[in-house]
DNA sequence: GCCGTTTTCGGCCCGACTGTTTTCAGTCG
């Protein structure tokens, strides 16, 4: 059972639990674990076999007792018998936004609703408004959410990040270019770099807030708007994309800044920690219990993000860093690791041409990659096995070999490296003779093919390509396509373990649609003393700019320039 | 249900918004 899978399973008890009318506190408790257990890179179900996973942060006696069921049984007895008691539409209204845990029990109690089926009916007899404290408004609302249930069982899609960040960015540049703003940054997840995110958060000051939230809202992007106000608004674009637009005074721009960069758990645990100095955190500022100083329910704002966690007395946390993963700790005792940035990639170490399935030659792949200010870009074309027309023959390969060789004897200002991106077969072996892979600067070795559904299948080959002394690479190891294709099942320490053992590095795969090793996998790799690579798997010279998602996860794993390789010369 | 530089019991982040009310509960991020 996979991390993902025992999160899942405890955060449905959650909203079991809550519709049961259970304490808010105990309610908190599953929730939290669940997130918990989704940012933990070993196998949780191994540590409820071993005994250890009460080492987990919120992980407890009890709820151990139930991820062993889980892990065991492939239930939790106390889910199912909440299941033969709360119908299981019930769970399916509770997504309706606006519809809490509260008002679902209500609606089963009074109204005797039981789904989706059951709350139109009396959404639309008019039965709702009946209720005490539930009016029009509500019904409106129900009707609303239950067509949108129906159009979207899923709920609503979370975006991956390139297809986000680019309007977030055209906004944020809108908004910097009005004459009624002082300051505007993007917030929220697109500042964290996540992989995927609901909406777009920005954070503005302005002299007249009002005015610059009426402009906002009339912008080419801009499809909805909702009520301008001094504070902000609430916008939809064109594309659908919800944009929450925040203004403030400059004095508190900082704190304003924090709140809203999140994530959630990043701030209601600095919150909590907050208070047990007597400090009270929220976006207009900082209130001291002890600070007698000023009058009641005054509070310390701060213009800047720095001066937040510095009088909470942190270090800066960077956002990448702020999902409550040990940042707090660790930014606490001044050891925050010093992250990778862009400008110390010296070199790209994954890249297409024409010679499979590229778009561009390798003299276009080279100069855009000069532009970058690289030092070397590896040519790592697909091999013999490929197929769909965009397989690389021995021959060829030898010849492109050649190529490189002129290449580089010509005066160029970067270096091209031979290289292949291998097909690792399903038994583990690779394209090509040993003698051409000799000749190469630099393999590569991922899987493209027959994904298995067995994860020792999966691992065995992985770790058969990592044990091949000519393979110095594993590409994309995990396959996942961010919402569109799960990973397949991979034992990701027993990777980890192979490839130290073998000195075998691992790929940051940087395209937005992989991201792969994600945070948690490369986090565990590079501290256990894997070599990381960030590479763009560039298949057009404008796509070596993806870098930057891959600096991000590797970032968001806590990775510092010296566990990344090509932070290097090619020499060293 | 978890957890301990106030605690093995009694707390548990904070504020805005909404819709419904005349002071607030519920929901959300």
């Amino acid at each position: 059972m996979t991390n993902a899978q025992i999160a899942e399973a405890l955060e449905e008890l959650a909203v079991l639990y809550q519709l049961d009318g259970a304490d808010q506190y105990r309610v908190l408790a599953y929730t939290n674990s669940a997130r918990t257990i989704k940012s933990e890179g070993r196998s949780v179900e191994e540590m409820a076999k071993n005994g250890t996973i009460t080492e987990l942060p919120g992980v407890g006696k009890t709820l151990e007792e139930k991820i062993v069921a889980l892990v065991e049984t492939g239930e939790i007895p106390a889910a199912a018998k909440l299941k033969e008691k709360i119908p299981v539409g019930l769970l399916e209204i509770s997504r309706i936004p606006g519809l809490g845990p509260k008002t679902v029990r209500r609606l089963h109690d009074e109204l005797d609703v039981t789904g989706p089926e059951d709350l139109r009916a009396a959404a639309e007899a008019q039965k709702v408004r009946g209720l005490k404290g539930l009016g029009p408004k509500v019904e409106e609302k129900i009707l609303a959410g239950l067509d949108r249930l129906e159009a979207e069982p899923e709920g609503p899609a979370r975006l991956r990040l390139d297809e986000i960040r680019p309007i977030a960015e055209e906004l944020v540049a809108a908004l910097r270019a009005d004459p009624n703003c002082d300051k505007a940054e993007i917030a929220g997840s697109v500042r964290r770099w996540t992989e995927t995110c609901k909406d777009v958060d920005l954070i503005a000051t302005s002299p007249s807030p009002k005015e610059l939230a009426t402009a906002a809202a009339s912008y080419e992007l801009i499809a909805e708007a909702g009520k301008p106000s001094d504070k902000g608004v609430k916008l939809t674009t064109n594309s659908g994309i919800g944009v929450d637009l925040r203004i403030v005074a400059p004095e508190a721009f900082g704190n304003l800044l924090q709140h809203f960069s999140g994530s959630g758990a990043h701030n209601a645990e600095l919150r909590e920690r907050a208070v047990a100095q007597g400090l009270h955190v929220s976006e207009n500022g900082i209130k001291d219990d002890n600070d007698t100083s000023r009058g009641a329910g005054e509070t310390e704002s701060f213009g800047t993000e720095q001066e937040v966690y510095a009088r909470l007395g942190y270090q800066y946390i960077a956002p990448e860093l702020r999902e409550n993963r040990g940042e707090l700790d660790a930014a606490a005792k001044g050891e925050l690791p010093d992250l990778i940035e862009r400008s110390q990639i010296k070199g790209d170490l994954h890249s297409h041409t024409t010679l499979s399935d590229g778009v561009a030659t390798l003299e276009e792949m080279a100069a855009a990659a000069e532009a970058l200010g690289y030092e070397y870009l590896a040519i790592t074309d697909h091999s013999e096995s490929h197929g769909f027309g965009n397989n690389v023959a021995a021959d060829r390969l030898w010849q492109r070999i050649e190529e490189i060789s002129e290449f580089n004897h010509e005066k160029h200002g970067i270096r091209l490296l031979s290289g292949s991106e291998v097909n690792i077969h399903p038994d583990g072996s690779v394209d090509y003779e040993d003698d051409l892979l000799e000749a190469l600067d630099w393999v590569i070795a991922s899987i493209h093919t027959s994904f298995s559904e067995d994860e020792k299948k999966n691992t065995d080959r992985m770790i058969a390509a990592i044990e091949n002394p000519l393979v110095d690479c594993i590409g994309h190891p995990t396959g996942r396509l961010i919402n569109q294709r799960d990973p397949y099942p991979l034992n990701i320490e027993r990777v980890i373990a192979a490839a130290i053992e073998h000195d075998t590095m691992i790929e940051i795969n940087s395209n937005p649609r992989r991201r792969d090793l994600n945070e948690i996998h490369a986090r565990m790799a590079a501290e256990a003393g894997v070599r990381i690579v960030i590479n763009t798997d560039a298949h057009r010279p404008e796509t070596l700019d993806f870098i930057e998602y891959g600096i991000a996860t590797a970032r968001r794993a806590w990775i510092t320039a010296d566990q990344v390789m090509n932070t290097r010369s090619w020499w060293k």
